[in-house]
DNA sequence: CAATAAATGCACTTCTGTTGCATGGTTCCA
DNA sequence: TGGAACCATGCAACAGAAGTGCATTTATTG
């Protein structure tokens, strides 16, 4: 486990306490967060200072996005390295239909998508629905 | 063009005025719309009666639901034979950065995803974003 | 220590999606 | 044909998530 204040600071963020706390969730929680979960895990923070740490994190590239059809957008730390913008590290995201949690697959890769003429892809988004590992028991 | 009311019928949704236009007006639009396109297309409709027609056409097979990360659900028609529920048939759509219109790319299927052990996929939603044939003056 | 900048907390707004309920129009059968 | 039953429509209101403005507290720096 990296030293968390020390990797915010170098990423630029400052680590305040609050910050320290959604990012040790984030990084103790192998699915991905919503705003929601954050804001009822510490019942005392403000939706609005959580908010705006999710917003920092996700400009300091600390966290990225994740829409997996739910509605509500989740939160996942970058893996190292990762680049959300560049278009070869779009790893895939898996909604498990059962516990309803988001996982991202780091491994796996969006394909490669053969696009008719004058179509020009510049960034993807693929989940997978269905049965994760937990659920199906194996 | 087919004749729409017949089409209706044979979907089992009755034919009413407001439901043939907004058949007609998703049949003409290439690109998914929004509830609030078809809003402000047709400014003397409820929005009430638009969301129960599109939850209508989608129970009957008559348009899917699309999510491109937008923020904002869109609907389209479903072409002829599309299945939307079976996994065969998930095409992917297109989100053009610049128009901001999305697009089923319907001969495009999701290609076939290897997943780690414990797994399984029931469905999937594949969005690209980039630049449309339109847009990229192709 | 003072001045400045950043982070936090509260209130409020907006937007999409959704439901309840009353009303108006169709269909269908006695 | 009359009316009961059903369906579609319209109005109002609500819920949840996302986002903004502003005042206050906390941290940083000269």
């Amino acid at each position: 486990m990296i030293q968390a204040d020390k990797f915010m600071e170098e990423k630029g963020v400052r680590p305040t306490a609050m910050r320290l706390l959604v990012f040790r969730f984030l990084a103790e929680s192998k699915a991905a967060k919503t705003l929601s979960d954050i804001e009822n895990t510490f019942a005392k923070a403000d939706r609005t200072t959580l908010y705006r740490t999710l917003k920092t994190f996700e400009d300091k590239a600390i966290v990225h996005q994740i829409d997996d059809g739910t509605g509500m957008t989740k939160y996942a730390l970058c893996e190292e390295g990762c680049n959300c913008e560049l278009e070869q590290d779009l790893h895939l995201h898996f909604h498990c239909n059962n516990c309803k949690e988001t996982v991202c697959l780091t491994e796996h890769k969006i394909p490669y998508i053969n696009l008719p003429d004058g179509y020009v892809a510049e960034d993807a988004n693929l989940v997978l629905k269905g049965i994760c590992d937990k659920c199906s028991g194996q």
